[in-house]
DNA sequence: ATTATTTACGCAAACGATTGCGTTTCTTTT
DNA sequence: AAAAGAAACGCAATCGTTTGCGTAAATAAT
C-alpha cells in the first residue's frame, strides 16, 4: 500500500516543480507562500502521505521530543502509576517518554543520567536514590544540562523543581489512626535516613505521637534500604527488644515486607499487631488481613511533574522560577 | 566543570589543525589515519570529553538505537518483567528501550505503532491485542517497515518472529493438578477467543480433562476481555448454572479477578472452590488462601525476544529466517 | 631514475529538514 | 511615470557526522 522509502521534501519538490524551501514553508503554513501553492503542496503531501523525518528535525532544532524518567522499578505500582501520569501528559503534548530503571543501584542511576544526556532527551524526571543533597552537584559534574523535575524523593534545596505528596500529613494521619486503635507502642519502619520521604514521614509520625501525649522512643525507629533482608532484620530486632503493638511502614516495599513479616508471627500475636503502611499496589485489596495503607496520588504526581517539566522545556531557560507542588495523600482500606 | 556547549568534531578539527574527516576517522580508528595522528586526536578527544552527537549519527546512518516495546500495562508484573528482560539485553548491546502502553485499547495500539515507525525505532517488540491474524497486514498498511518480534500473544502464521511460553503444557499441568486434587467440574476462565494464548491454554485444559477421562463441557468455558466486570459476569454465570468445583484462569489479570470473586463467595463454598491461574505478581505469595499459579519465565522471554530482535536488526533484512522460541512455564505455590 | 604503489590526509557531498537572504514580478504610492 | 513596497518564491547555508574520492608526499618496484 505504502511506499518503500519514506517521502521527503525533495520528492515533493521534484514532483511539483517547486523548490524544497517552498515545500517546507508551504507545509509549515508560512506567510511567504501563496495560498494556491499552499493548497497544492499540502494536498499533494497528504496524498503521498508525507511525514517529516523527525531525526532531521531533531538535528536542526536540537531537541528530540523525548523526555526521560528514572525510577527504581516499573514493577512497582507506585512508580508505574507515576509513569502513567507522565505518559498521559507528555503524549498530549507530542512528547514520548523513555523509562529508565535503576533497580536501586546508584551506579545505574549515574549511568542512566549520563545516557539520557547523551541521547539528548529534552528533559528528565527523577526520584534520586541517595545523596540527594549532592544530586544537583552530580548533575553539573556530569555535564548534564537539561531541565529536571524531581518527584517523590526530592533534594532539600529550593533551586529545583519538585513534586511530592504531603508525606508529613499522611504519616501523621496514619500514626494517629493507629493511636485511635488503642496502640501506643508504635514502631516505625523507615526508609534510608537522610532522604526526603524518610525525614518527612518520620516527622509526621513523631508529631502524631507527641500530640497524643506519647513520647517518641528512638529505639522504635528503624532505618533500612528497600530490601526484604534489611526489613526482616529490623523487624526481628524490634520483636525481640520491643514487641511493638503496631508498625508504621514508610514506603510501598517496606509495607509489604513488613506485612509479610507480621503474617509470619505466631498467633495470637500476628492478629494483634496492627500495621499501616504506604502502598499503591493494585491488588492490595485482596490481602487478608487487610493492609491499611496510605495511597499516594501517583498518577496525579506524574501528570503534574510532567506538566512542570514541559513548561520548563517550553520556556527554554528563560524565567527560571522553581516550582514546588505538594499533593494530598489519603489513608485507605480501613 | 564541563563546557556549556558540547564539543563537536569541528572544534577538535580547529584545535588540532586537522580536517574534520580526519578527526572522524581517527576517532573511529580508521586504517587511513596514521598512528601518531590517531593517538593525538583520541587523547585530545578524551581530554575535552568529546561525545559524538547521536542525532547527527542517526541522521547519517538512519537508525536510532532505540527499540520499542508495546505492552498493555507496565503496572502488570508479567509485562514489567518482560520489559526488564528486554532492557537487560538491549542495554548490553547499546540500545535503549522505549515502552509504549496500550491500556488495552486497539486504537492506542495502532497509534503507538504509527508513532514508533514515525520516530524510526530500529525495531519493535509487541504482544498484539486482537486481530492477530491480520496484524501483519495492518503493519504493512501502516507503512511500518521495521523488524518485529512478537511475544506472548503471537500471530498464527509462520512469517514472523515469535517468543512464547509453553502455554499448552502449562495449562495441561495446571488442569491436571486440579484433577489430582479431586476436582472434576473445572471451569475455564479464558481470555478473548481467537488470540493465541487463549487457544493454546484452552487446548491444554481440554487435553488434561480428556486424558483424565473427563469430558469437556463447552458451557464451562467462558471468554472475557481482561476486565474485572466481564470476569465477574462470567463468574456469576458459572456459579448460577454450574457451581464448578474449580477454576482455571487463563491469564494474570483473569486469575486475580477470579481469585477475588471466589473470596467473595459465601462459606463454606469459598474454601471449597480451588483455583489455578497464571500470575507473575510479585506479591502473590502474600495471598491467603494461596493462589496456585503458573509463573511464566517473563524475564527470560523478554531477553530472548530482544536477542532475536537485535539479531534481525543487525543483519538488516538479509537472511530473513523467522524464529519461534517456546519457553517452559512452571506451576508454583502449591 | 622513472613509474607504480602505498600512506595519510583534505574536499565536498551526503542524511532531511529549516531559514536568512536575495531575486523576481506585481501592485501601490506620490 | 518613477520610485517604493509587497508578495511569492529560490539559493544556499546550517545542524554534526560519515564517507567516496581526489591528491600530495613518501615508499617500493622496475
Amino acid at each position: 500500500m505504502d511506499q518503500e522509502k519514506p517521502i521527503k521534501l525533495s520528492d515533493i519538490s521534484k514532483a511539483l516543480n517547486l523548490s524544497v524551501s517552498t515545500i517546507s514553508r508551504a507545509l509549515n503554513d508560512s506567510y511567504e507562500i501563496g495560498e494556491e501553492t499552499k493548497k497544492l503542496v499540502q494536498s499533494y503531501a497528504l496524498k503521498v502521505n508525507y511525514r517529516p523525518n523527525l531525526i532531521a528535525q531533531s538535528l536542526k532544532e536540537m531537541n528530540t521530543r523525548y523526555i526521560a524518567i528514572i525510577v527504581p522499578e516499573i514493577a512497582n505500582s507506585f512508580f508505574a502509576e507515576i509513569v502513567n501520569g507522565v505518559e498521559y501528559e507528555a503524549n498530549n503534548k507530542g512528547y514520548h517518554v523513555v523509562i529508565y530503571q535503576t533497580h536501586d543501584s546508584p551506579e545505574r542511576e549515574i549511568d542512566n543520567i549520563r545516557a539520557i544526556a547523551h541521547r539528548k532527551a529534552d528533559g528528565l524526571l527523577m526520584s534520586p536514590s541517595t545523596n540527594q543533597i549532592q544530586i544537583n552537584e552530580i548533575m553539573k559534574h556530569l555535564g548534564v544540562n537539561l531541565p529536571v523535575v524531581y518527584f517523590d524523593r526530592v533534594p532539600s534545596d529550593n533551586y529545583c523543581h519538585k513534586v511530592v505528596c504531603d508525606n508529613y500529613q499522611a504519616a501523621y494521619e496514619a500514626t494517629s489512626w493507629l493511636i485511635k486503635q488503642g496502640k501506643r507502642k508504635i514502631a516505625h519502619m523507615s526508609g534510608p535516613s537522610g532522604i526526603s520521604i524518610s525525614i518527612e514521614r518520620q516527622a509526621g509520625y513523631s508529631a502524631a505521637l507527641l500530640d497524643a501525649g506519647i513520647s517518641v522512643d528512638p529505639g522504635l525507629i528503624r532505618y533500612s534500604k528497600f530490601l526484604a533482608s534489611e526489613v526482616m532484620e529490623n523487624f526481628k530486632f524490634l520483636e525481640e527488644n520491643y514487641q511493638p503493638d503496631a508498625y508504621f511502614a514508610s514506603s510501598d516495599r517496606l509495607s509489604l515486607y513488613c506485612y509479610e513479616a507480621v503474617q509470619l508471627l505466631p498467633e495470637p500475636r500476628a492478629s494483634k499487631v496492627k500495621i499501616v503502611g504506604f502502598t499503591n499496589t493494585n491488588i492490595a485489596h485482596l490481602l487478608r488481613p487487610k493492609l491499611n495503607a496510605i495511597v499516594q496520588p501517583a498518577f496525579e504526581m506524574g501528570k503534574v511533574a510532567a506538566e512542570m517539566l514541559l513548561n520548563t522545556i517550553a520556556k527554554k531557560n528563560k524565567n527560571i522560577e522553581y516550582g514546588f507542588i505538594k499533593l494530598p495523600a489519603i489513608l485507605k482500606n480501613i
